[in-house]
RNA sequence: GGCCCGGUGGCUCAGCUGGUUAGAGCGCCGCCCUGUCACGGCGGAGGUCGACGGUUCGAACCCGUUCCGGGUCGCCA
């Protein structure tokens, strides 16, 4: 039977108890965690948000009753304990943080009684994610979940201090847009008002954003809810956390400069990692050509190197036939593996194709200097040589290629590079390598679309030098765009943003729109910005990614809350569902019959 | 949409090449225990092996389909 707390008031959480509390009368309230009964004397360890606090009970302090209602607790059972603070007479538990005190009880009260729990409410959970999900609200109370929440909790606390003391004002858009067929799937709500007509969610605040420089809040940000209609990865959900921000009367030096303060701030304070500033910056075309990524791992080396010109001459048909198709021969220089075996190597050229590649060519230098290869037969001893040299090859190394077209041939090397330092234990555990990438291309070509397409947004800048190439050969077009990166990972982006009419007529011809259709689709912005827009720019944070690295998670379901899975349904309220009859009705929305 | 991995008592797992009655640890239930904290002792309950179909004298195991979860490619301006 449950009891009320009337006449109760919590005095401290569990751990918030140390010997300096010795002799105090207490009130504590949480969850039991463990009962240890041993006949005559029961422990019990407390648990809330804080940690975990041994309870003693003998009937000779606590009475009768108590004792009897102390008999009955078992896991996870709400109580409230009056008692009195003493060191232990026992061994003390260095274990925890409470260890060397106890909590002596004089009453106690059961808050709620529960059922059994579908499984063990403890740190490291080896329960399965189905599970765990499905009962979320436990999963919720295990220890290292509830330390990721509140660490989360302080980026985001951290965050609205930083920035306000940075002059910037937040401010919130609307969630009920409307849907631009760029980019990311929207997800579409429909209007009861307006049948057939429909609200999307944002992807993020983008167009309000700009919006709001134009109305001169010149320092805005927002931790912002994204929505995006695609499939989940381990570091994707369908909606996520945007630390949000555009300025004004900036340019890009601006905005790199107060986030990699706010980066030193949160990561110093919340991981007790000193960041070194400022951060390195690589363009996207070293990045690209060093690490095959635009999000560069740098915790480790293993560079790729182009060996175009190296191997040019061969007789190579995988090589020249990528070559005169405009491609690129690149490679990877694996330190000390030339003895990998066959079987290992075979599932790495698995791996390649897996991005695209049609396979993988590889040397081994043998420690002798003799070359184990799968094309040494189509290059003489002299092309062997150099291409060895090119690579930085070393007796004992292996050498890996890739020939295809540039891109593939990037993301063919930059993923394997990954794998292969990820096979070998290259990657450094405690290194924390932030960087800037900038000058990335404007456009990108879109071989679905025939076209080219944005590959930030369309209000991205073209760097100064590059606006003349706009007419003449639009790909090679650089934006004033920069991201984030952290060991591999993509934290954030943003630009600085088309603030003249002029480019920006150009920008949306390029990509397609004709007047009409820019105009139905930004027209609001196209417009504001005839009436004194200021230059801004502005920048955006994956919150829960950054949270990923900041808590040490696996996964970015273990920063949210309430996360969904693979099919973007969540397991415990079981959304998506279908609707009735009279809702669809309202909404003017008739469901196509299931096929089959 | 493609590829890969997984699904066996409440939880985590084992279960060989198909062969009697499917096991273990933890948890759970009962009794005992006054210094435990991975408490201990004794006893006990609990499984349509994700589902459906097939092969077979015989299926947790083999085959097909399907559902659920995870990873990944495509996708994510």
């Amino acid at each position: 039977m449950a009891e009320s707390m009337t006449g109760l008031k919590r005095s401290h959480r569990c751990t918030e108890l140390s010997e300096v509390n010795i002799g105090q009368e207490v009130t504590v309230m949480g969850w039991v965690q463990k009962s240890r009964n041993k006949g005559g004397i029961i422990f019990v360890d407390l648990r809330d948000r804080s940690g975990i606090l041994q309870l003693i009970f003998e009937e000779s302090d606590c009475g009768k009753e108590s004792f009897a209602k102390a008999e009955r607790l078992r896991s996870e059972f709400v109580i409230a304990v009056i008692g009195q603070v003493e060191a232990r007479s026992g061994a003390s538990n260095p274990n925890l943080k409470t260890g060397s005190i106890e909590v002596r009880a004089k009453g106690l009260r059961i808050l709620a009684e529960s059922e059994t729990p579908p499984f063990p409410i403890e740190e490291n959970s080896k329960t399965k994610e189905e599970l765990r999900l499905k009962y979320r609200y436990l999963d919720l109370r295990r220890p290292d979940i509830q330390r990721n929440i509140m660490t989360r909790s302080q980026a985001a606390i951290l965050t609205r201090a930083f920035l306000a003391e940075e002059g910037f004002l937040e401010i919130e858009t609307p969630t009920l847009i409307k849907s631009t067929p760029e980019g990311a799937r929207d997800y579409l709500v429909p209007s009861r008002v307006h049948p057939g007509s429909f609200y999307a969610l944002p992807q993020s605040p983008q167009l309000f954003k700009q919006l709001l420089m134009c109305s001169g809040y010149d320092r805005y940000f927002q931790l912002a809810r994204c929505y995006r209609d695609e499939d989940l990865r381990a570091d994707r959900q369908p909606e996520f956390t945007q630390i949000d921000m555009e300025l004004s009367f900036v340019n890009e030096e601006d905005v790199m400069d107060v986030n990699e303060r706010l980066i030193q701030k949160l990561f110093k304070e919340i991981c007790n990692v000193d960041v070194a500033l400022p951060l390195p910056r690589l363009t996207w075309q070293e990045a690209m050509d060093r690490f095959g990524s635009d999000k560069p791992d740098m915790r480790f080396g293993m560079e790729l190197r182009d060996v175009s010109q190296v191997v040019k001459d061969c007789e190579f048909a995988v090589f020249k036939g990528a070559l005169e198709q405009g491609g690129a021969v690149r490679g990877l220089c694996v330190e000390g593996q030339a003895g990998m075996p066959r079987k290992k190597i075979d599932a790495l050229v698995e791996f390649a194709k897996g991005y695209g590649a049609k396979g993988l060519a590889y040397l081994a230098i043998q420690p002798d200097g003799a070359y184990k290869s799968s094309f040494a037969k189509f290059m003489t001893p002299q092309q062997l040589s150099a291409l060895v040299e090119a690579m930085g090859g070393k007796p004992g190394d292996l050498l890996l290629f890739a020939a295809d077209k540039k891109d593939l041939v990037y993301n063919v090397l930059g993923a394997l590079r990954l794998e292969v330092a990820r096979q070998l234990d290259l990657i450094p555990e405690d290194s924390w390598k932030f960087l800037w990438v900038t000058e990335f291309p404007l456009l990108e070509y879109s071989e679905e679309e025939d076209r080219y397409v944005a590959k930030h947004h369309p209000f991205t800048m073209p760097m100064d030098e590059d606006l003349p190439l706009l007419d003449t050969n639009p790909g090679a077009v650089r934006a004033k765009a920069y991201d984030i990166v952290l060991n591999g990972t993509e934290l954030g982006g943003g630009s600085v943003r088309i603030h003249q009419a002029d480019i920006q007529s150009k920008m949306l011809e390029i990509l397609g729109f004709t007047p009409e259709r820019a105009n139905e689709q930004f027209g609001f912005l196209l417009e504001a910005f005839k009436y004194g827009v200021p230059p801004h720019a502005g920048l955006a944070y994956g919150l829960d990614r950054g949270g990923v690295w900041m808590v040490g998670a696996d996964s970015i379901r273990d920063v949210i809350a309430f996360p969904k899975v693979k099919d973007a349904s969540c397991l415990m309220s079981e959304a998506p569902a279908p609707v009735d009859e009279k809702q669809l009705e309202e909404l003017g929305i008739a469901v196509a019959e299931e096929e089959g």
